[in-house]
DNA sequence: CGGGATTTTGATATTTTTCAAATATCGTGG
DNA sequence: CCACGATATTTGAAAAATATCAAAATCCCG
């Protein structure tokens, strides 16, 4: 097996977009700082996208999988009647595509929440350097595995959990994200509609407006529109009572 | 690339119990003869597991995947409080252990639900055969990403569906998983409790047990206990609007 | 500043759960 | 083979949670 890349190596390659692929692959992998930059080579580039427009669409062929660097973004479902499930969201470091890979075509639509950055790596070519570096394939699949265990985390938040639960679990993943980002775990901007976090939590609008309305009462929260203060981070824990937090998939958390 | 096998070299191998492992890579794959028997090899054998008897534990050190060769499985998460949360059921030529590839470690429990045979695939030796095989590791990868798009069906299940069509979607998936192995859509045996059943929707066993009531009410069943008989498939289809139904991962899917 | 979209709030309806009890089933030992 | 106790399932009545419908308030954007 070959040399991991110094920390020095990777500190660097993590500084320019191409940052992206090297988080794949880092430390677990075991590459070594030639392996990085090849992989590095192959983000083919940043993409932009304004509010409300789509990175990809549910039952389009699949090419790419992106990084969110800046931004967020909501992944969804669906159905032939117009009815929609929102499946995830999406901030920087975050993933999305993956639901992809079993036949070649999106399950899912992507849509940023506001002006977001993201960095595509061609899967084809990923797939060629991986044939060259085994540890790269494992990795992988190491990758969409842990997509199921989110996906699966979100199951018993739905199953198991009553609506005043949910949302304690969703801002507490929320703010446990965003700390990663900025250090603070107390204060979050939500950048989805709440429509979207009822459409995610199996709920109404109505009755997500409402728990707002509860948990700020009650003291637990201050709400300002779009904006959130966790003013008793202890009690929303208490709401979430040991619950797993469904999240979304971070490159970062393959790096050691 | 290589020459994939012959009809008749797959249908002899897929006789044997070693079948499992080719079913994993056939066609898609491009293997030939040669590497199916070298896969074959390497189903390290049969386990035969009693009712209520465990596979594997959440928690466990990750080795093996598994078919089930006849009988039937239940995965299942467990909070710290004892809350337990069905994540899917699993029939003959379904897999089982996909979501412990993310950190080595089983992330639910995989129960029998009646005397059933599975065969074993260390992971550590297809490991190693795919580094020779390239499209095997592809294959893999689309096989552990067809379980994000089946417990994604199933969330949308739980988002956007009430009860009644709930039952109807998961009485629909069994119907057609088990025409698959019998030829017969139109009678089931319910391998699961009716709390198996509650706990996979999301529903309470009170709720689950007047849906039946209320279905053969209608005419859309005939319950006798654990046996099913689906005398109106046209109205049970017509509950399930045209919800994707949540299944669980079949190797065959991946044979043309 | 105006107007459409989003969010909030209130009243009511519906669905689902909870609690309690009755009934049925299953496995086991006599 | 049957009885018995443990377990699972069904049923009923009432409570709780959530959805629905309607309208008001607020926000956002040009």
């Amino acid at each position: 097996m070959q040399q991991a890349a110094t920390t020095a190596e990777r500190g660097k390659l993590r500084c320019s977009c191409g940052a992206c692929a090297p988080h794949i692959c880092s430390i677990p992998a075991g590459l070594d700082a030639s392996d990085l930059i090849r992989l590095d080579a192959n983000v083919r580039d940043k993409r932009v996208l304004e509010r409300g427009k789509t990175l990809f669409r549910q039952g389009d062929a699949f090419h790419s999988l992106y990084v969110v660097r800046a931004g967020s973004l909501k992944t969804f479902a669906e159905a032939a009647d117009g009815d929609v499930q929102v499946l995830g969201f999406h901030f920087a470091g975050e993933l999305a595509g993956i639901d992809a890979l079993a036949d070649e075509r999106h399950q899912c639509t992507a849509e940023a929440l506001e002006h977001t950055l993201v960095c595509e790596l061609p899967y084809a070519r990923l797939q060629r350097i991986a044939r060259d570096i085994p540890s790269l394939q494992h990795q992988f699949v190491r990758i969409v595995s842990s997509e199921i265990v989110a996906c699966q985390a979100h199951l018993v938040m739905m199953g198991k959990h009553q609506a005043l639960e949910r949302l304690a679990i969703f801002l507490s993943s929320l703010a446990e994200r965003n700390g990663r980002l900025s250090r603070d775990t107390e204060s979050l901007v939500l950048t989805m509609s709440r429509q979207d976090i009822a459409s995610y939590l199996g709920l109404v609008i109505e009755t997500v407006s409402r728990l707002f309305a509860r948990m700020e009462q009650d003291g637990i929260l201050e709400v300002d529109r779009k904006s959130i203060r966790i003013v008793r981070p202890d009690r929303l824990a208490t709401l979430c009572g040991n619950a797993v937090k469904p999240s979304a998939l971070r490159y970062d958390s393959y790096i050691a």
